[in-house]
DNA sequence: GGTTTAAATGTTAACGTTACCATGTTGGCG
DNA sequence: CGCCAACATGGTAACGTTAACATTTAAACC
């Protein structure tokens, strides 16, 4: 790997010469910049940005840290991200945490080692409390979910009004008996999606099945296990209500497995 | 931020045995190595991955680069490198071009400097002559696509065996006038794909309508052009091959914008 | 013609880390 | 008791870069 040294050498200046035409600060001679672009177009230099990163200290990158790749809710998101950090010569580095607590902690002090700007992060985790140091310099901005015990600028989607309009709905078209099956109060999504889901249940004086409120994982698989159990508990509800889109797929999976037609047989309001 | 420095003057120590405890390297007494950890603890410290990479020259992050992270073909891609290298300790660090060359080479740049061990690459880059020496030590492993002008390692699909069983599918089914809408040829993706239509095409005898051949950008705007412009033309075709999952989702558009109905009213197959 | 000023270049140190070599300090053994 | 090994710790330099300060050269002014 050539670096800064080798064409200092070739060109026969000082390092600070090569750093200065590379960077077009200060005063350089037409000939001497002509002479160092030639031998860095000779050699193929480029600055090393480790080594930039840790001798300036800061970046033009952001990272973007998201629970799911998978997921098909964050590649837009990603994607536009991506583009307005585009429009400001800024570069998107992004780490997939897979829901993976260890693995977003080790990824935030891997960004945190200073080759990023700042933070976007969808975290799993849903107390910071413990961890509340972890950032220690990075500015963090969550986006998706808000963990508690951490005090941070979030970007959030009003998901407990969206539950609300949701479950609205489906009481205005007369459904009586409406299941609802979430993911994990644990992260604030969830737990807003079930705020407005009792909001709205209560506001219309709707009864609520204990037996109709599931709590699964929010997979595939736990859509359609959530729609098995809903589908073989005491209560049969007339619509039901699904807190994300993976839960939502895992119930037209299942759905179709059974070859059960919505929304002849069955209403169904999916959220995400 | 905390450094090697700091902890070693809190631990009334020198750095390298800081070193030494962190990395479990040479020789530490049992009550340094305790007081270090408990400074260390105290005080959050974590290596500095940059300084880390920048003086031992490697790091155990492979950088992944992709075209299009809004494309659904990718997520799982991701996901399944991702969990490989989670299983060998290794950290995955995403980039997307967004199909931007300039970006392309920037990225490379960027992860060149040695913060990486390694690259996987989705090239949007179609011939890499002009820029042959840009990874210079940095070993990429090119995947779905397969840029000419340089020798590397890849990993594809058989694209074009692929294209020939969908069009032998076609043909078999009674089809005679197969259009096909496919993607740049310049990619590799795209021209593997065009031959296997022509080989089978060419193997049962079937004859190709100039009308009915379009190459048109990669998305779903392209697949929703390409639509119309087979059905405005002379020849009208009995069923549809689309290059890419984009496209067939614009073909998707199209038809249900219109209501016209598939398979009832035209044959369709999508590839991707 | 000497002195200020601008232009051109160089030197040194530092970012945080570890490899390499050096220096103590034990204690066990002949 | 003296010597050697094992253990424990420290000093220095280097990875590639640039900020801050220094120095040299050339032009410009009164």
């Amino acid at each position: 790997m050539v670096s800064i040294k080798d064409v200092a050498k070739l060109a026969k200046v000082s390092m600070m010469t090569v750093s200065r035409v590379v960077n077009e600060t200060g005063y350089v001679s037409k000939e001497t910049r002509e002479r160092v672009l030639k031998i860095i177009n000779e050699t193929g230099y480029e600055v090393n940005q480790t080594a930039l990163g840790l001798r300036t200290g800061t970046a033009n990158s952001i990272g973007v840290v998201i629970s799911d790749i998978s997921n098909p809710f964050f590649p837009p998101i990603i994607k536009g991200i991506d583009d307005v950090l585009s429009q400001h010569n800024y570069d998107t580095i992004l780490f997939n945490t897979a829901e993976d607590i260890q693995k977003e902690l080790r990824y935030i002090a891997l960004l945190k080692s200073k080759f990023v700007k700042g933070l976007l992060i969808s975290s799993c985790i849903s107390n910071y409390q413990k961890n509340r140091d972890i950032f220690n310099g990075l500015i963090p901005v969550f986006f998706n979910r808000k963990p508690k015990g951490i005090d941070a600028d979030v970007v959030l989607n009003d998901d407990r009004k969206m539950l609300f309009i949701s479950t609205e709905h489906l009481i205005k078209l007369g459904h009586k008996k409406i299941a609802f099956i979430n993911g994990p109060l644990e992260l604030s999504t969830f737990s807003l999606r079930y705020k407005g889901f009792l909001d709205a249940m209560n506001q219309f004086e709707i009864p609520i099945y204990e037996d109709l409120i599931i709590n699964e994982t929010f997979s595939i698989e736990g859509g359609y296990r959530g729609i098995e159990k809903i589908l073989n508990s005491a209560v049969s509800p007339d619509a039901i209500l699904l807190g994300n889109n993976l839960l939502t797929r895992g119930a037209f999976t299942y759905f179709k497995e059974k070859s059960i037609n919505v929304p002849e047989q069955i209403s169904l309001v999916g959220y995400g």
